[in-house]
DNA sequence: GTGGTCTAGACCACC
DNA sequence: GTGGTCTAGACCACA
């Protein structure tokens, strides 16, 4: 289910974030959808359960999903507030990128070709 | 010159990478230009030299300078070849970074316009 | 009736608890007044009974209810004595996030009105 | 230094959060001042170093003090934005605790009392 | 069974 | 030396 790199210099539970959050905002779990438990994940990935934690705390604090002791893990629904921060934060970090690949020969019909590359993620047509 | 935050979560060394990184993308270094001696920058930032070292090692392994001993640092002249692979890396990251923030939000002009300030920033018409 | 919040991070028991108590300081229920069932607010509220149980029970400790085996439970008179102790307690958290809140900007006509609008909840003026 | 209460049912990572968080604003801990090292507190408090650890995260998560890796942690310049958000949410707190405590026999002049006394702690008045 | 906390002890990255 | 991550394994609180 996940592509996890041990090996990585990423830090495990950061890697799980980012995969998670993937899936989140690709609409493959959807809102309330209730995540794997933190156990049943552990040993699917072999992974120490505490790491696990680590991961979808993180995620509650980023907003992107919220936690019921005896229950479970599951997907937030979203906030719109956070997005306008949010937003401001990922246009910084495009820029940054796209200037970078400007510079490395990125053309403008490139550039343009990536946002609806990126949208179709969105829909789930790019099932991975 | 730098703009270092000593109390930022990231590496100050790592810091460092980006803020040279920019410097020359953004043409205010130019090809075969000498960059500051570790000494005189460690001196000038109040930075550890060995921290000064370890981004001029990092930017040499990702071949953006190249040092001669005994004479000093340098910007590398960009191949072709490095760029391809570059390209490829880089179009993958604003392809995710811009899936999220088109699920934040973001329209098609609003990235349409990101290309045009990334671009500013090439020329140094941008300040930073 | 109840605002209950099944995404809180706080469990549901201590949601009812607080719940209740404010009806009870808000003088919509009234001294020796029978609370419902937990039989019944278990239903209507799609709670599981061990957890309004639960809720019983604390309140009872506390000292706001008292149950009668086979009758109900029931809405406590309040002694002087708990009041004197409860009230230290009381002044000890208000003087504690005042504190904070003064750090964070809070003015004397700020604190002030405060007294005024938590007076109006005990009148039962206030909505919530 | 710390009052910590192992036998608790708060979490021992939240006792350490509080108290520090108190020191933070009663002065004691003065901007950019150094917190005493993970694995000193946790020697000093016998502790385990995660426990700190996770304590100073949560500092970190709410802004109050900033952490550089092989340096140590420090206390936090205070923003302003953050107060807003804050104080709302404190003041609501004073609210329902003040409602609370005029139920239990709390007069005005009592409370107003109560801001001086909470005036005097920020100015370190009141050492403990 | 679920999440949450804690310990003991190891190893890495940074400065 | 500092903070940061990870594991293994235990125990508690909640529903």
């Amino acid at each position: 289910m996940f592509q996890l790199d041990l090996k990585s210099r990423k830090p495990i539970y950061e890697q799980l974030v980012v995969n998670i959050k993937e899936l989140i905002i690709s609409g493959v779990l959807k809102t309330d959808e209730r995540l794997p438990s933190v156990r049943s994940l552990s040993g699917e990935l072999t992974v120490n359960p505490n790491t696990i934690q680590r991961a979808y705390r993180e995620l509650e604090y980023q907003g992107m999903i919220y936690s019921i002791k005896g229950k479970g893990n599951f997907v937030a629904p979203i906030s719109g507030q956070q997005n306008v921060e949010k937003l401001v934060e990922l246009k910084n970090e495009i820029r940054k990128v796209t200037a970078e690949a400007i510079f490395h020969g990125l053309t403008h019909s490139d550039y343009d070709l990536l946002y609806f590359e990126a949208k179709k993620v969105l829909k789930g047509e790019g099932s991975e």
